[in-house]
DNA sequence: TGCTAGCACTCCACTCATGTGAGTGCTAAA
DNA sequence: TTTAGCACTCACATGAGTGGAGTGCTAGCA
């Protein structure tokens, strides 16, 4: 619930609004003169007093202006932010970009992940797609060679997981086109626990077991970490941002980049009953994002294909022009990879 | 050729070996101490200067210590480096990793970037292995709903594509089965004109021909792309060199990692008469690396499997340890790229 | 001819003192 | 409740002074 009064929160919202868009911490005189005439800068110097006392304004050092806390800029962003709408040209220029792009996976997550990091100014992180549940839907045994082959698995959403398997002997082709009918019969449309369930179920061959073994690890690994696969732009929007001209605030960022696994965990922080989050600063689960907003949200393609999407910059970011952006990419991405699954 | 004399040699090595290891400009009296007891600092000094003359070493400013210049280091790695051995320790380790990573293209290009970023203290990168036209070494097709199918394509390498595809009738998931059998023992092992070849070849069906069209088109994107798939490991190493605290510095290396066809076009640039290649700042054709020096060298797999791999790092790099390394990895990435095309 | 001791010089890096200005908190009066 | 006024704080820029590492040059010595 709001707990502000009327005028601390413009002042709150002039705050976040100037220093987002100037980078320099504001003081009582600025904020007279630039948004309130009517109140002379000592009434704002009480009200940013007050801010200060509950937390939702800080200051760099004694003598300086204000800035927001991560307790004032999710206020802002809770209370006092109107989203904008996306400027038509903007909007134009990106649903082109868009439709531009090949359709091929990679080639769409590595737009999106531009696309995200110009609109925000910052880096653009984009998860692969995910289905709703993985259902099994094809199951292909292909030799490769000696006791070697790959087991190709397709989940619901067309998804393709591959996983070469070392059987305890050597198999022929056509004994494991047998097993491959065998097996669609036995497991198509089942989740990741009826199959491995299945493992155990029966009286198996020993290497008929292996594969289904296998194929079980597939889809369990498929569930746990199909969001690994990231990609990400516009760090060099990061570096030229004042808050990390310094290495010691940059590192933190750079290390999470560059560790898919941890990157996966922010983006699969996401709480998917929420369409699109906003985690300042030291809301951040993860620290290596002190300084940082994280913005994310999902993307949506027919079919139970979904994703997860944004951008990582620092907390001072125009929150209600990401936003914005960010909502209108993640329905540009949904379509896009809707046309790729189609 | 060399054209410095015996002693000139000596100094030179002598400041490029301090500088690279301490980061510090390194002075007269510094040398004499630390190399050359036989000789006083004002000996050295005159050396010094006469190195400053040729243009092998610069001064960050009038009293400070000399630095060796691209032109130093070049002569530095051309006439007067010794190649060291990897330690065995390292050796071991480094085999190690290679052993553990899993059989999956993707996996051991990661992977090799991220040995090489270790390796050098820098950035690893390392482009995706070029077969002179990829080829098919399995196909399956798997029946979606109407006349929707998915072409599921494995190539040499065990690399996966999948082409969602719309025929013009509705075909059962036996008749896919047949047409998938009449494919691989039609198409195995051919390469992508081939199969292209073959779409035009003989009297097809409408919807066999779209098949094989799609299975082509595949192919044929997997070539275009495959060329500049490029990954890279390792920018948090670059970070916390001292060259690059400025953000001025940092910018363009970022800028090159980030735009995949540049970062290309730098590893394409490698004379492939050469097995090993090192460019020493503004010895770069790309402006963006004018304060980097980059170590090129190609890896090999059997049956042709080749691409490019290598570090960008600041100039001052370890040369003789680095070089070595960057050589080993470049083995071990082989060998284990040959066991995945095996 | 090559080497070196000595010396004056340069320039960075650091410290200290100082002034300036933006911004503050507090108080008393409107 | 608002505001004018005032004393205060602190970052930041400036400039002077100092120490030290390093240099170039020169003259003398082997």
């Amino acid at each position: 619930m709001p707990g502000l009064d009327d005028r601390k929160e413009q002042v709150l919202r002039a705050v976040v609004v100037d220093y987002t868009t100037t980078a320099i911490p504001v003081g009582s005189q600025a904020l007279s003169e630039r948004h309130f005439a009517r109140w002379s800068s000592a009434t704002i110097r009480n009200e940013l007093a007050n801010l200060m006392e509950t937390g939702h304004l800080q200051q760099p050092h004694t003598s300086s202006g204000r800035v927001p806390s991560a307790l004032g800029y999710r206020y802002f962003v809770d209370y006092l932010m109107e989203e904008e709408r996306v400027e038509p040209r903007l909007r134009a220029q990106m649903a082109a970009f868009f439709q531009a792009l090949p359709l091929d996976l990679e080639a769409v997550l590595e737009g999106t992940a531009l696309s995200l990091a110009r609109a925000a100014d910052s880096v653009g992180v984009v998860s692969a797609p995910r289905t709703s549940s993985s259902r099994l839907k094809y199951v292909n045994l292909v030799h490769l060679d000696g006791q070697r082959i790959l087991a190709l698995v397709v989940l619901e959403g067309n998804l393709v997981r591959q996983q070469p398997l070392e059987l305890p002997l050597v198999v022929l082709q056509e004994e494991l086109d047998l097993l491959s009918n065998r097996l669609n019969l036995l497991l198509k449309g089942h989740s990741t626990d009826e199959v491995e369930a299945a493992v155990h179920h029966d009286a198996l061959e020993d290497w008929v077991e292996a594969v289904m073994r296998g194929i079980g690890s597939v889809m369990t690994a498929y569930d746990e970490q199909s969001a690994r696969v990231i990609v990400h732009d516009g760090l060099r929007n990061l570096v030229k941002q004042p808050e990390f001209l310094e290495p010691e605030r940059l590192m933190p960022v750079l290390e999470l980049l560059e560790e898919s696994r941890q990157l996966a965990r922010v983006l699969e922080s996401l709480d998917p009953s929420e369409s699109l989050s906003v985690v300042i600063g030291d809301e951040n689960p993860d620290s290596h994002l002190r300084d940082c907003t994280v913005v994310l949200t999902t993307y949506r393609a027919p079919g139970g294909v979904t994703g997860t999407m944004g951008t990582i910059g620092p907390t001072r970011i125009r929150y209600p022009e990401v936003v914005a952006r960010v909502r209108y990419i993640a329905k540009l991405a949904g379509d896009t990879l809707g046309r790729l699954y189609a």
